[in-house]
DNA sequence: TGATTTTAATTAATATATTAATTACTAATA
DNA sequence: TATTAGTAATTAATATATTAATTAAAATCA
């Protein structure tokens, strides 16, 4: 273990590593990504948001959503529609067959979560979410 | 902020999101990618490592890295080579153009390591490391 | 030894990531 | 109002990620 090994961008890729092939076991019962999962789990509580809202809030950026949004409403699952007070702006909502994932899969995933959560002490839990948003707020960012 | 923002995977994604750009811009400077950066910084330690080792060492996939060194090879910066006691091993080795970017691109980017070390208290950053080693350790890896 | 099983690397197919450029539209301003 | 600047979505080009399948070379074992 060196400086390398330890730095926080290998240290947080690796916890992703190791934390997400059971997640994403869960999506592929369902036929979804990992991704098309985080724009669902959005929608379901914010159906017909524009496209750069769902960007922000999936951590999916513009360009990579466009073609996650493609393959979710070739599926059936999403829809796009113009906003008709801006034109410029997209809003995806979900379709009928789209909206009745939530309640299948979202439980699922939302026990995973808690499995997660209590595999590690629960103050070794909050000091770990503390120390993750400590370095989100202290670093320059642009929002 | 709800259930699925707090969650593990979307904290992480968002600290990579808030912490990379700083790097990349470095990286960017030598032409290098991120990937790339990374099969680099092994190799300066364990020049002539297997592809594997270096998968692992660097978190890449099999598949992934394949092209990675493809692209390194091209830009003539590292150069595969069978083992002669394995021939099923590729052993991946740096000529002497890659070795000379290691001491042009190392210390910038242990600066920015130490940086972002420093943005956040010393308690807090020492209690992020421990609950990512927890929860790396916790969970049911397969190594 | 010869068949079987493993392993390392690669290929294949599809989905995403990243950065820069474009397009269509809106807002701001002289 | 004609121009200019800014914004949302998309496209383009290239690089990676993910999973399954393939190939070639060990290693195992009847």
């Amino acid at each position: 273990m060196n400086q390398f090994d330890r730095s926080l961008p290998m240290m947080l890729y690796r916890t992703l590593d190791v934390v997400m092939p059971e997640f994403r076991a869960i999506f592929k019962r369902f036929r979804l990504t990992e991704q098309q999962w985080r724009v669902l789990r959005v929608l379901w509580e914010r159906d017909g948001c524009a496209l750069l809202e769902l960007a922000e809030a999936t951590c999916v950026s513009g360009p990579s959503l466009v073609g996650v949004i493609d393959r979710l409403s070739r599926d059936g699952l999403v829809r796009r529609r113009r906003s008709d007070t801006d034109r410029r702006v997209v809003r995806i909502s979900l379709t009928r067959k789209g909206r009745q994932l939530e309640k299948r899969v979202v439980p699922l995933v939302d026990e995973a979560y808690r499995r997660l959560e209590r595999s590690i002490s629960r103050p070794d839990w909050l000091a770990l979410m503390k120390g993750l948003d400590a370095v989100m707020t202290a670093s320059p960012q642009e929002q």
